[in-house]
DNA sequence: CACGCGTGGGG
DNA sequence: TCCCCAAGCGT
């Protein structure tokens, strides 16, 4: 071998060395996160903020999860303080951020902590595999971060980084198991949480999907794609399916002292075991499409616009004011004072806006969606 | 293994 | 206005 030629294990040393070099430059500031400066030091992170943070984050933005984090782990600043949460509070506290299943599995993950580990959350991926909504990322990226074992971690950011640092064009998912491999092999067995974190900002700052910053990246010298002119390219992806419109119906009725009748949806499906207006299945699958209660309904005329992951919803939302004694054939009445809209996921706040506008305003029309 | 499962921001 | 996408997991 010439010298200027580097063998396989000098270029993965160098690619390390770079993107942890950057990242002690930039690693942005989070609140569950301990930079390289203080990890260094000798400061950990805590597991339970490690965890909830990644749970958040799955498919989900950091400026989403911010605010949520902050809310959570102030008001459940431990896992034996979410572990005794009610079920209610914590999807009350999650409403809003979507993929609901994934607070479900939080408490779920919460308890099996303590009831099975002992309050301490398990220390390596292949323990962290067995509690409830962690998946292969969400374990390799705690063990990674909160543990120091060298675990490789793959998401959507790190699978484009490797697609185009080694320009790999089979397309996803398929190329998954490939861009694993070649994941792992620039994981190195130092500082193996900050590397997870580095190329994880690199992907969101740097080698972003649309319009990549190739001329501040810190691998632009090692990257095949960028070489090759592939960088926009790739990661090729397998196209998508269209969404279908669907349709359904709303009853928003609120009592003579002003309660609404709100219902508890079921755990598994759509929204599951969130707190919603009582409505009309959405799939036309033929489910009960009576009110909830018996009324004077009237239109808002205004119709709610939503769309889910794999679907575009299209809601009526009817509104009735009910006699104090009414009974509901279904859900039960929160008293005003008690509503907070901001515990309902997204469309059924979208919903009450329009039910809002439409007391507060008769004849008004309003739009939202 | 393919699909069900939310939401908000950017181009 | 639309489509794409984001630190995936469970079934």
């Amino acid at each position: 071998m010439r010298d200027t030629e580097e063998s396989p294990e000098e270029e993965v040393a160098d690619i390390s060395a770079r993107l942890l070099g950057w990242y002690d430059r930039h690693a942005r500031e989070m609140p569950w996160r301990v930079g390289p400066a203080d990890r260094r030091a000798g400061v950990r992170p805590d597991p339970y903020r490690v965890w909830l943070s990644e749970i958040m984050l799955q498919q989900t933005t950091v400026a989403a999860v911010r605010s949520y984090f902050r809310r959570f782990t102030e008001r459940w600043p431990d896992v034996g303080a979410l572990a005794a949460a009610e079920d209610a509070e914590v999807m009350a506290e999650w409403a809003g951020l979507g993929y609901y299943a994934r607070a479900r599995n939080l408490l779920r993950g919460a308890r099996a902590v303590v009831a099975d580990h002992g309050g301490r959350f398990p220390e390596t991926r292949d323990g962290l595999l067995t509690l409830p909504g962690v998946g292969p990322y969400t374990a390799a990226a705690v063990a990674a971060i909160a543990f120091d074992e060298p675990a490789t971690v793959v998401d959507g950011n790190v699978e484009r980084v490797v697609a185009r640092l080694f320009r790999v064009e089979t397309p996803l998912p398929a190329a998954k198991p490939a861009l694993t491999r070649l994941a792992a092999a620039i994981t190195p067995q130092e500082r193996p949480g900050d590397h997870a974190q580095a190329m994880m900002d690199l992907g969101a700052t740097i080698c972003t999907p649309r319009k990549p910053v190739c001329s501040l990246c810190p691998l632009g010298p090692d990257c095949a794609a960028r070489r090759d002119g592939l960088e926009v390219e790739l990661p090729r992806k397998a196209p998508k399916a269209v969404k279908p419109v669907r349709e359904g119906t709303l009853w928003i009725a609120v009592r003579a002292d002003g309660a609404l009748l709100l219902e508890t949806r079921p755990e598994t499906g759509m929204l599951g075991g969130m707190l919603g207006w009582p409505g009309t299945d959405w799939d036309r699958s033929g489910g009960p499409t009576d009110p909830p209660i018996a009324a004077d309904w009237r239109a808002t005329g205004v119709e709610v616009r939503h769309t889910f992951s794999h679907f575009h919803l299209r809601l009526s939302v009817l509104l009735a004011e009910v006699a104090q004694e009414a009974v509901p054939a279904r859900g039960s009445f929160v008293p005003h004072e008690r509503f907070r809209p901001s515990s309902l996921p997204t469309v059924m706040q979208k919903a009450w806006n329009v039910a809002a506008a439409a007391i507060r305003h008769p004849r008004g029309e309003a739009r939202l969606d």
